[in-house]
DNA sequence: ACCTGAACACCGTTCAAGT
DNA sequence: ACCTGAACACCGTTCAAGT
């Protein structure tokens, strides 16, 4: 059970490497410095000779896993789908790191984390027509909705069976005037799905003023709106091959 | 500044409330049992006998900050902007209450707690022309982006000064092909005019398909997409009595 | 240069004992 | 019915002492 048994010397690598799988396998709440001095087979302040204290290790960690995340390798014909399947990928590579966005969200890492990212969207926007302050707007836009639905999907796996549920709630009340939109509401969420859907959304509705006027793939991008139901399909599963 | 002195009885009421206070001001982190107690004026333990322990304090805290937050009243003509008006409502609700999304999130108290926003937002997404699934996805994609924003937002108002900063990394970097937009994107970015544009950009294309083939008023919707960039007036400040 | 145990100042929680 | 102190099992961190 306590891993390493002739441990000869202690390493700030290890110690990175042990606490690192900690992390991965039980959060960043379970890191604790006892437990793992206890996965070491050391005493507790060894490992203070090497990481400092338990913020710095944490921050060692963080710096390195967003070190190695993938490139992002944007697919598709059109800008707005291109922008779209960069926004997929951002969201793979954060969920295949579970705990890693709201680390590094404390820790003040953002800007550097999504660089390339932000890079990435900002030549979609450049080729869909917008400039200047507008691509940025619309650059953050799409990122902060990443972020924020990853946030909101972490919490949502992780949290207890929701306590009075959708599901009661509008089976309840009054369902309006609409009855089939209620039992959609009662259906449990599909994440996935309403990402791809809201992210397709927001592009076309941001892309949706320039595109129009400026750039006349007006109606590539409706398209790419209207499409909506079908959910995850060819492009769900490109990305680069770096991840 | 221990508050109370003369402590006649110890009463569930006053310790929500003093818990309450003190989650206001430093944050739920910062609410320990023995600083609670020490507030109060009594022993650690008494809390105990009247809140069972830490976990169904919080409970009982996020659960009457939830009831009396106050009521969702659409403001706006049409309804992609009375739709949007919810939203913004919604992150005016959350913001004040600095704590709660997290805490509520991590309860599993989510869909209690957005339920008025998601029967405005049906009903909105109804009168848009949306129906059924599609009104469901409608309504889910604009909650999880104002709770997303609202995460994202708070983090970034927490954490310590970007480390490295999306001003010198822009900098640093080639700024591709438009100038003007890395100087944007260096710029420190203003959350609330990027709210009120995201979401009016989200808003419009959920509608835009349904909207533009069903019920005619694409014209609205795009012209409540291309007039973004002058942000929050009049429909800013429009709120329920209730708060 | 690296590792150790003892010690300190914190936690949440339980429990027998008081009134 | 309500409040108490002592005690337990945890934390992160410091520090003098070892090799």
């Amino acid at each position: 059970m306590k891993g390493k048994e002739t441990r000869t010397r202690l390493d700030r690598e290890t110690v990175l490497a042990t606490a690192a799988d900690l992390v991965k396998q039980h959060g960043p709440a379970a890191l604790t410095m006892r437990k793992l001095a206890a996965e070491l087979g050391t005493a507790v302040t060894s490992i203070y000779w090497h990481v400092g204290n338990r913020e710095s290790l944490l921050d060692a960690l963080v710096e390195r896993t967003v070190a190695d995340l993938g490139e992002i390798q944007p697919t598709g014909r059109t800008p707005a789908r291109r922008a779209a399947s960069v926004a997929r990928a951002l969201r793979r590579q954060l969920r295949a790191h579970p705990h890693l966005v709201a680390m590094v969200h404390e820790r003040g890492l953002t800007d550097r984390m999504f660089l390339p990212a932000q890079q990435a969207l900002a030549h979609e926007m450049y080729a869909a027509g917008l400039r200047g302050a507008r691509a940025a707007d619309a650059v953050r836009a799409v990122q902060v909705h990443v972020v924020g639905h990853v946030l909101v999907e972490r919490n949502r796996e992780r949290a207890p069976v929701q306590r009075p549920g959708e599901h009661q709630l509008w089976e309840a009340r009054t369902a309006g005037q609409d009855p089939a939109l209620a039992r959609a509401l009662a259906r449990p969420l599909d994440a996935e799905r309403l990402f791809t859907l809201s992210v397709r959304a927001l592009v076309t509705g941001l892309l949706g003023a320039a595109g129009e006027v400026a750039a006349g793939l007006g109606d590539e991008v409706a398209a790419g709106g209207a499409d909506g139901a079908t959910g995850t399909d060819e492009n769900a599963t490109a990305s680069g091959p770096g991840n």
